[in-house]
RNA sequence: GCCCGCUUGGCGAAAUCGGCAGACGCAACGGACUUAAAAUCCGUAUCCCGACACGGGAGUGGGGGUUCGAGUCCCCCAGCGGGCACCA
């Protein structure tokens, strides 16, 4: 008996698929393409479990594809730029380049042990010159397309640390790092105008079928279309009206105030001669955003004095007030209240003792008796009905009211009906230092004006430091120093750097022409593109597929790309998660600190009690990770892929377990003692081509389980279907270990079933199925066979067992000639002995007999 | 609070179109092999009643419904997980 010697097999058979250049594409029009991608990953410093599943499952996509006889692209590189090299240069002193392109090198490594199908040839890094100075180029495309612009916006200062924070690194108010108290601050910012695609973002959803219904949802919730109007109030005694969205309009004649948002202009205005207005705006700026916290928050306002003249009703007027509920990003920042029929209205007039007017009937209800009744209590009615209270348009339904409430403001000039999004355009600056330069140069005279493309790359600096708060760029003291492109004058540089989103956005598309002097080479990309199928987390559900998606348009736009969806396919994978351990002093433990012994759960080294805590999403802080280098090291890359693959479907949450890796192990061994030590008759190579036909018994029996398994299994694989696909191939394996018959149709079978075999587990553990390819007598490489076809003549059975019920109760089974005819079925079912003792002398009132399938008596 | 998802043996799960619930694996238990252990192989395994066998009953988070037949479809409820934007 041998044992698979998974290191020498592993190495030595990436080497021979490196040296042949088994992975190395290139287009060809002549064969059909398949691109798959999974998210690149960023170069922390090691690969984790997330990293190994993701990849495992892109490799299992992209090995089978290429059985099938596609071209296919399947490339890896590494979202480089970003905060966490900049956090290392601070706190160990070295340069984030240098720290990044290490933990690249490492990464690869790991990577390249996995045995992934990947044309390392492509690979790039967004950080290198070579990738963002086309970056740079697209940014000034869109800038003459106006597509990318500059405006004021407000951020998270930290006065201590000198920078821009995000807001999870805002907590409590306070800056992460420094704890010092935040500053609302407004900065001039570059801006990439996605909105201007809203509609067609949201409309192209409808045409990503192969995307996760879920994800869509995600995306159309984001972009967040409201159809409604704008009301434009005369304020009394100001000469500048205010503007207002609804989607309510129908409600105006119920509208008891006006409310403004805290960072309305007009609040601005007032409150530089209200100091009350200024400290209850700057109370607002720190409540938190969050809507859950906002839902459960006081709604509050504050009076302005001002008052807005009802466009329909003369001589009434509203108050205005400013209130914490009234975001100034959505619509214009400014929303009349109906509190009869929006509950947050209703709240808010309850507290500052608004009228609250009914002005919706509700359906069903009679007009007298509602009239007579109690009125709106404490919950607002948001439903359909008939208008009421409301002028020329009682009697209306609340669409021809809106209708009508449009069509009258328009005549009047007071408004219109209008479209909004919650979608907002997107901040591209970063005041940091790891991240691709602005090509653009503020020049006294001339103003904004760009890098000319000749001098592109704009390339970072290597001699900056860290040891100032601030950007590096912004204090380095020449690289900004420049003279003026168009007047020469002295200018300067940009300092801004751009969101790595913005990295991460077109990357898919360089895959097809890496190396290429222009952004994307279009008969390149025209051949690839769209990605067939994306792989990676839910977590980038929106904001990563949101901003790819325009920007593959915005691409289209200035003529590098031909496609404007650059996903046609995604799927999105679950977590890897593993149980949580604490000791007696609440202190995380890692994985191997701990032992399972007699006496229960015991710290490994000191064996004190630990507390088993529930399985969750691997992370460092919890230490609930298992390094996928020393599970590599341990089982070989084919177990750690194989149980990656195994029980969990992929799109859930997979829970590592030891014991789960040593199924797998023992699965790869089994296999190997199967094939490799098979002692039974064997045909020749070649011996089982064509159909055979004749075969009886045990021969017959194998060669249907094999096709059958052929083509279950294939059908797993296109569905994403991969632990039932496992599952199939253990149940050929199975088989195949009991099958031990010695003739010559037996030799033939086990031939056949061999080789299938060791070609289905191709995709999952690609490197014991070379080794078993070439155990069984094969010239050539496995990898470069194709996919088995099921013989659909083997898949065909001459009898089938059906169930019998009576009463939808199972009683027994019948075995009937495949096809057969009702009557036999029936007949059959009715004689077997548990029907008749469950019949108990009652005569069936029905039989149900469905074909190949069941049969149900009913009495 | 709103939106989305999930809930099947001791555990991960399967059941693809409404048709034999629990395939496949993990853990467990019994046996073979061994001086012994590991590895391996064979077997048992949803629960309850039944000494065994034969058999019977219950069963897919809970309650109701549609159907000859429901894990699967519909309604209500609960629990768990995730997301969040005060969206006018």
């Amino acid at each position: 008996m041998t044992r698979y010697n998974f290191k020498q097999s592993e190495t030595s058979w990436q080497a021979t698929w490196r040296e042949r250049n088994v992975f190395g594409v290139a287009a060809d029009p002549s064969r059909p393409k398949y691109y798959v991608l999974e998210m690149f990953p960023y170069p922390s410093g090691r690969i984790h479990m997330g990293h190994v599943r993701n990849y495992t499952l892109g490799d299992v996509v992209a090995r089978y594809k290429r059985a099938c006889g596609y071209n296919v692209l399947h490339p890896m590189g590494w979202d480089a730029f970003g905060l966490p090299a900049e956090n290392a240069a601070i706190e160990r002193g070295t340069s984030p380049a240098e720290w990044t392109y290490g933990n690249i090198a490492t990464m690869r490594r790991q990577l390249q042990s996995m045995g992934l199908s990947i044309d390392w040839a492509r690979e790039i890094a967004t950080c290198h010159p070579g990738y963002y100075r086309h970056q740079q180029a697209m940014f000034l495309a869109f800038l003459r397309d106006g597509l990318a612009y500059r405006r004021e916006s407000w951020v998270n200062w930290d006065p201590v640390d000198n920078t821009v924070l995000a807001n999870e690194q805002v907590i409590d108010g306070r800056g992460w790092r420094s704890g010092a108290l935040i500053e609302r601050r407004k900065l001039s910012q570059w801006f990439l105008r996605i909105t201007a695609d809203a509609q067609a973002l949201l409309d192209d959803l409808a045409i990503l079928d192969r995307w996760p219904e879920r994800v869509r949802l995600m995306q159309q919730n984001w972009i967040g279309r409201s159809e409604g109007a704008r009301i434009r109030f005369v304020v009394e005694g100001q000469s500048e009206p205010l503007e207002v969205f609804t989607t309510r309009h129908d409600t105006l004649f119920g509208a008891s105030f006006c409310a403004i948002s805290p960072n309305h202009p007009l609040a601005t205005a007032l409150a530089a001669d209200n100091a009350d207005l200024a400290a209850f705006i700057a109370e607002c700026s720190r409540l938190g955003t969050s809507e859950e916290a906002i839902e459960t928050a006081e709604k509050r306002g504050f009076d302005t004095g001002l008052r807005a003249r009802h466009p329909f009703v003369a001589g009434q007027s509203l108050p205005i007030y400013v209130a914490n509920f009234v975001l100034m990003d959505y619509g214009t920042g400014a929303i009349f209240g109906c509190p009869a029929h929006d509950q947050r209205d209703l709240d808010f007039a309850r507290k500052y003792d608004l009228a609250v007017l009914p002005v919706i009937l509700p359906e069903g209800v009679d007009a007298a008796d509602f009239l007579a009744g109690p009125g709106i209590g404490d919950e607002a009615y948001v439903g359909n009905g008939t208008l009421i209270n409301s002028a020329f348009l009682d009697g209306m339904g609340v669409d021809e009211a809106k209708a009508e409430v449009a069509r009258r403001l328009g005549e009047a000039g007071l408004g219109e009906v209008a479209v909004t999004y919650r979608l907002r355009d997107w901040g591209i600056s970063r005041q940091r230092y790891w991240g691709c330069p602005i090509p653009v140069i503020h020049c006294a005279t001339c103003g904004i004006v760009p890098v000319p493309e000749d001098e592109l790359p704009v390339v970072l600096p290597d001699d900056v430091r860290f040891d100032t708060p601030g950007n590096p760029l912004a204090d380095h003291p020449s690289w900004k120093h420049v003279a003026c492109p168009t007047c020469g004058g002295e200018a300067r540089r940009e300092t801004d750097t751009m969101d790595t989103f913005v990295d991460s956005s077109w990357y898919y598309a360089r895959y097809c022409s890496p190396r290429a002097d222009e952004p994307v080479d279009r008969g390149e990309a025209d051949y690839w593109l769209p990605v067939d199928q994306y792989i990676g987390g839910i977590e980038h559900a929106i904001l990563h597929l949101l901003y790819s998606r325009f920007f593959a348009r915005a691409m289209v736009r200035a003529g590098y790309l031909g496609v404007e969806e650059p996903f046609s396919g995604l799927f999105t994978q679950g977590m890897v998660c593993h149980e949580t351990y604490k000791d007696e002093e609440g202190k995380w433990l890692f994985p191997d600190e701990v032992a399972r012994t007699a006496n229960g759960v015991v710290h490994a080294r000191t064996g004190a009690p630990v507390s088993v805590g529930r399985s969750e999403s691997m992370s460092k802080s919890k230490r609930n990770v298992v390094d996928p280098e020393a599970i590599i090291a341990t089982y070989g890359a084919d177990t750690a892929r194989l149980f990656m693959m195994s029980d969990s479907p992929p799109e859930r949450d997979l829970e590592w377990t030891d014991a789960g890796v040593e199924g797998a192990w023992r699965y790869v061994n089994r296999l190997w003692r199967i094939i490799a030590d098979n002692t039974l008759p064997l045909a020749a190579v070649g011996a089982d081509a064509g159909s055979g036909a004749g075969e009886t018994g045990a021969a017959l029996a194998i060669l249907r389980e094999t096709h059958r398994t052929v083509a279950r299994v294939t059908d797993d694989l296109e569905k994403f279907g991969f632990n039932r696909a496992v599952a199939r191939l253990r149940e050929l394996t199975n088989a195949l270990a009991d099958f031990d018959a010695s003739d010559a149709s037996a030799a033939r079978a086990r031939r056949l079933s061999f080789t299938v075999l060791v070609k289905l587990i191709g995709p999952v553990m690609p490197h014991l199925a070379e080794a078993l390819w070439q155990k069984l007598g094969n010239d050539g490489l496995l990898v470069d066979q194709p996919w088995p076809v099921a013989d659909p003549a083997y898949l065909v059975d001459d009898t089938v067992r059906l169930g019998v019920q009576v009463n939808g109760k199972l009683r027994g089974t019948i075995e009937i000639a495949a096809g057969g005819d009702e009557e036999t079925s029936r007949a059959a079912a009715l004689a077997l002995p548990g029907v008749i003792n469950a019949l108990n002398g009652r005569p069936p009132r029905k039989v149900v007999v469905v074909p190949n399938r069941i049969v149900n008596v009913v009495v």
